[in-house]
Formats: structure tokens, C-alpha cells, sequence
DNA sequence: CAGTATCCGGGAGGATACTG
DNA sequence: CAGTATCCTCCCGGATACTG
């Protein structure tokens, strides 16, 4: 994130908003990380309903490569949102499953998914007014 | 995120969590540029109080550039969620402000940096852990 | 003061092939 | 079925220098 070669990095902290927020170990950066990558708000929206199986996860998400989609659950998976259970079965099959933090994420999610559809009219004219009167 | 110069693209939807979620143009990906940005959000926390100029948000967020200062309060004007006013003083002096669909948004803003407080240590234990039993 | 203009490295993410 | 392993491309974002 940021260099600072040399510092002795006493944790800098910085106010924004009445809220101190750490330039170089800050939760909503961590968050961000989950909310900012490209599949893995739809993978936690996807898993709402229930548990799925890894191929179920790839016909639900039919853009998402098979490298992507290990890669988006592992991340997941580490953070804790989601669970990953293996049945020995043969050939093995193996569930992700929302935690209780996945859960509580996914209503989060939600209300973003909400405030998406509510505004996204109003974002495309001002995008649209913008670079009409731009160049 | 997407050209639209010149495919057809008869506007896939997939289902997901009940919602029909639009691969080709889809309202969340379009916020969720503005969340999963690295500045943007901190950009819209910065400007809650009121009003601010060039320069105070550069001294605000000491670690962002020129350049992605400029870029992302262009990319926030773009969408709407903040205006630009000049003022031809001279030197000229230009301020930024959110937009009613800034101050919005900033509502969503704030219960995910209070969700991010609240979860941040259990979702630095699950990392723990995980990387632990990992390798 | 409030920006452009360039150059550049690293990492996110896609495509493809192979495996237990 | 549920993944690894590679390779490769694009573009985000940092560093630096210049300007009205």
C-alpha cells in the first residue's frame, strides 16, 4: 500500500469524518477488499439462499473463469465469510456455506444492492450530462 | 467498465439471491467502482462535514497523489456524487461538495465503516487461523 | 492554488491445459 | 467433480515534472 521506506511506522492515524482511521491497518480497507473485488459481493449474494456446490457456483455465475472462482472463495474462505465443507465422496463434492459473519455481511450487502437500483438512474444522467459537457 | 461500442449484447440476466442481476449492465458493479475504488470512499468520508478545497483534501489524506486526488474527484463529479464550484479568485480556488446523492450514499458509507469496526478483529481471526492450518 | 502530462511497475483477472 | 498450474494482458495507481 504505501511504502514509507524507512519508517519507523508508529501507525499513522488520520481523521476523517469524526472517525480515526489507520492509513496502514484499517478494517474498512480490509472490507473494501471483500466488497471491491470483482466477484466477491456475487458470490456472498450468491450463496444466500443457501449452501452451494463449486459447480453449482459456476452455472450460477456463467462469466466467472474456474481460476476466478476458486481464487474468489478461497479469499472468502480465509477472511472468514464462508465455510467449505468436503464430502468424501467419489468423485469428492464439496459445499461453501455462508458463515455468521458471511450472513451478517450479506445484509449489508443488501441494502447496497437496495441503494444500486434506488440511484442508478440518477448516476447514468449525471455521467451522461458530464461527458456531454466535457469534451 | 464495459465499451458498449458495438456488441448487441441482448442484456444477459442471471438470478441471484431473487434479484435479476444484469451482466452487462449492472447498477451494483457501477457503485460498487465508486466503493471498491481506492480512494473514493475515503474521498466522500472526507467531505461529510462540509464543503472542502484542493489542497485541505490533500492535507486531509496525506498519502493520495496529485494525480488520483484529481482523478478520483473527477470520477466522483462524473457519477454525481459530488459538485465542483470555482471560484475566480486569483489564484482560483475550487471547491468540492457532496450532492445530495453524495450525502446519500454517504449513509451507506457509514454503517459499512461501523460494520468494518465491529467485525474487523473476528474477520482477522478467521485470516489467523486460516493461514495457520493453510501451510 | 489547482491542476496536466508522462512514464512505469505490480497486481487483478482472463484463457487454457492438466490432475486426483 | 473440484480443483492446480502457467502464461499473459490490461489498467490501477504511484512518482515525477511541468503550467495557467
Amino acid at each position: 500500500m504505501n511504502t514509507t521506506a524507512g519508517k519507523p511506522e508508529g501507525s499513522r492515524v488520520i481523521m476523517i469524518d469524526g472517525l480515526a482511521i489507520s492509513v496502514d491497518d484499517c478494517p474498512v480497507r480490509d472490507v473494501l477488499g471483500s466488497v471491491g473485488g470483482k466477484w466477491n459481493s456475487l458470490m456472498i449474494l450468491s450463496l444466500a439462499e443457501g449452501p452451494r456446490r463449486f459447480s453449482q457456483l459456476r452455472r450460477l455465475i456463467p462469466d466467472i473463469s474456474q481460476r476466478m472462482l476458486t481464487q474468489t472463495l478461497r479469499d472468502l474462505q480465509r477472511d472468514g465469510y464462508l465455510a467449505r465443507t468436503v464430502f468424501p465422496t467419489k468423485p469428492p463434492s464439496v459445499e461453501y456455506a455462508l458463515t455468521p459473519l458471511g450472513r451478517s455481511f450479506l445484509e449489508l450487502l443488501r441494502s447496497l444492492v437496495r441503494w444500486s437500483g434506488e440511484h442508478h438512474a440518477e448516476i447514468r444522467a449525471a455521467r451522461r450530462i458530464f461527458d456531454e459537457n466535457g469534451v
